[in-house]
DNA sequence: GTCTATAATCGGATAGAC
DNA sequence: GTCTATCCGATTATAGAC
């Protein structure tokens, strides 16, 4: 009895996450494309496949919707990096695992990283809080590592918190500005080997930029 | 006669002008806090100090004005880079002034870089025509000029295109994620010192990349 | 949970007087 | 060139039947 009280929960609870999974893929690629105020919830619902209404049943209103998606994606964007900053690691091997983790969620997440950067270009009026308190403790972490490593001697001095900043943004470039690199390329999209020139450059640039005289 | 009727032309012309600009301002900033669709042509009237309709009588569309908004954010810029890579300078001189450039532009006109971000991350959907006419020949033809410094062996052999990313990248997102940097560092805004350290810091970075190994 | 219907508001754009 | 008035479509959100 409890067993199939419990399966049959579960059962609609599963239906319920398959659902909800699928709005919020709709939502995120739209967010990423049209911005907060040019998706509608009917879009999303359109390309759910639902209705507006049944939309509106799952998330109460357009903002719980958007609160969601960036919850997600911040969430999805931190289990990736949690652990890379290694203080006993090679540091140039922790630099280039950093670059290809940021570049691969860049390939695999586009709208993700897209509606995350709209978000930060609009000044964050929205998720700034949420930016305070869970991302910016992280980089300030991983700016620390950088330091105690020239602290230690183990690379040369340059300025961590900028060196994270270029890191930062030359990663998520490849999401963000991949319209316009696909134009400069003159392809559809960028390609798997698109990819791996950036993450060997971008890597080479990283570990340069902090390697000793000797 | 004909004197008096072209100063009082020129000096309507002028008027229509200085309304303009302000408008122009007005715009460029809430649509790079708001995106297109967020931005109410009421909302721009109203921070231009000037009634609705009247904006849309020198703004016959909403669409008009985005347009005329990217075209100034683009004249701008093509203007300050348009002479920069020099063939005969020395690589690592142009390299630092185009670093330099581009960062400058990003301080200056932080509104006018994101209106460009956005559009550019929402697809390029309404400006792509424009850039690939007008931006990705000038940045072709940069890629071409370090090409040429490389089998001319002044500089090493990197990827041209993505060092060029980078560089974009990099100093983009001094205007773009200025909202997260200034949780980062703690501050209410970026300062001077922030971008001397940024200049620096990706200087050293680029130059390094393409240094010969001697 | 999903549907129909609808309320309430907002935004872009036009017409016409002055 | 600027103002008043207004139309019309779209959008968020709610109410209530099934």
């Amino acid at each position: 009895m409890d067993i199939q009280a419990s399966d049959k929960l579960s059962d609609s609870a599963r239906r319920r996450d398959k659902l909800e999974n699928a709005i919020l893929a709709a939502a995120t690629r739209l967010f990423a494309e049209c911005g907060f105020e040019g998706t509608s919830i009917a879009a999303v619902a359109e390309r759910t496949g639902i209705s507006k209404q049944n939309l509106l049943y799952y998330f109460p209103t357009k903002n719980s919707l958007y609160k969601r998606v960036l919850d997600d994606v911040l969430d999805d964007w931190l289990e990736r990096m949690a652990h890379l900053a290694d203080p006993g690691a090679e540091p140039a091997d922790v630099l280039r695992a950093y670059v290809a983790a940021k570049l691969r969620f860049s390939r695999e997440q586009p709208w993700a990283s897209r509606v995350y950067a709209m978000e930060v270009i609009g000044g964050a009026k929205f998720y700034g809080d949420q930016i305070r308190e869970r991302v910016v403790p992280l980089l300030r972490r991983d700016i620390d590592v950088f330091e105690g490593w020239m602290a230690d001697g183990r690379i040369a001095r340059v300025d961590a918190t900028h060196l994270l900043f270029a890191l930062w943004a030359m990663t998520q470039s490849y999401a963000d500005f991949a319209a316009q690199m696909t134009l400069v390329l003159g392809r559809p999209e960028l390609t798997g080997d698109d990819f791996e020139d950036a993450e060997r450059l971008i890597g080479d640039m990283v570990v340069r930029a902090v390697a000793t005289a000797a």
